[in-house]
DNA sequence: GTCTATAAGTGGATAGAC
DNA sequence: GTCTATCCACTTATAGAC
């Protein structure tokens, strides 16, 4: 018989997910006990094996539910911005930035990217998944890079997939980096910002 | 097996770490056993317990040695090419690129890297000692670009420093990515080379 | 759906023989 | 210095009660 999914079980999921994210990102996929994951969600390990076949299930789940997460929040922003009709006023350092700028990296978050960068890295079959999810982010941002070089505001030395590509190596790169030292989400993200920043310079004619 | 082998304590911690580095790369510090470890070594625990304290304490080793190792092969490549005095004769990328290619990326390599990177980020101690360690790679790098501006040859848009960092941060970035296709060393250092290329064209004036 | 209890297995680390 | 044998803590996953 299939379990009815009724709004209890998916409140349980999504809270499981939840404390998931934070122990996974603190103490890596291995490192992280299924326990301590039911313990940080109120549940106990019955009820988790009740909703997931497996701590690997559990991982794979979360890190598709970040990817997507990651991806929509970036069409969102770009789809404000061409609402607005912002492309013309604002300067394109700006543009890029607000597009990129997720809103809630914090060092966790920078945390579970690597681990999921990590096992994608690990796991061929994973690792594919995830290079399709990131190409799509690549994608959207180039969308909205083109959009701006076809508004006149900016002529760039590469094409805009390219300049995208760049755009979230660097600021990836810089993050974590700057997480190394310990700092809070709003650091990382002024520094993220930064390097965006001066990439554009490089990137324009 | 004929060849008689001489164990001594060094050879058997450099047999340890040398198999370490596998292990760890394609399983992670948390998914690694001891166990693994010794016998690719062609030891047993109790061998490896005479040699290190603990898997943690063999871990920091290993990191340690890695990243003087390609300190020490970047000093080198560096050192030859001011003997040979082919900074004027040679085109910028290329230089760049044959400072930066270890000549040993292959898959195995970049996942110890991540791992390594990953650990980097959840320990603040040990973050603090790899921040130093890259940053003294980076000066390497910027102290050789230095010398390229120097010569007349380039005139660049961003300071050595700032190019070495972006350098780095680029080369890694695209190799991570590549190495997710499950690539051999030959492609990966071939893309990474490329984005070296266009990342010292954008920084030129 | 969630709980308690537990089976079954794994792995880090130590003691003492050779 | 290295080996064998072993201890003990911990973890995943399951079974069955509520």
């Amino acid at each position: 018989m299939t379990t009815p999914v009724t709004r209890s079980r998916e409140n349980t999921r999504a809270r499981l997910l939840h404390a998931a994210a934070q122990v996974f990102a603190e103490t890596g996929l291995d490192g992280a006990t299924v326990e301590a994951v039911c313990e940080r969600a109120g549940f106990t390990r019955g009820a988790f094996y009740s909703n997931f076949a497996s701590k690997d299930e559990l991982f794979l789940t979360l890190a598709s539910s970040v990817g997507e997460a990651r991806l929509a929040a970036v069409r969102e922003r770009i789809t404000a911005m061409l609402d607005e009709n912002v492309i013309r006023e604002t300067d394109p350092g700006t543009l890029v930035r607000q597009i990129m700028d997720s809103g809630d990296d914090d060092r966790l978050d920078v945390m579970l990217m690597s681990e999921i960068r990590l096992r994608a890295l690990r796991d061929v079959e994973f690792g594919a998944s995830f290079l399709h999810q990131e190409r799509e982010l690549v994608r959207s941002i180039a969308g909205i890079i083109q959009q701006i070089v076809d508004s006149g505001q900016i002529a760039l030395r590469v094409d805009a997939q390219e300049a995208a590509r760049l755009l979230m190596v660097v600021w990836e790169g810089m993050i974590v980096r700057e997480a190394m030292g310990g700092d809070d989400g709003e650091r990382l993200r002024r520094v993220g910002s930064e390097a965006l920043g001066r990439m554009v310079e490089l990137m324009k004619v």
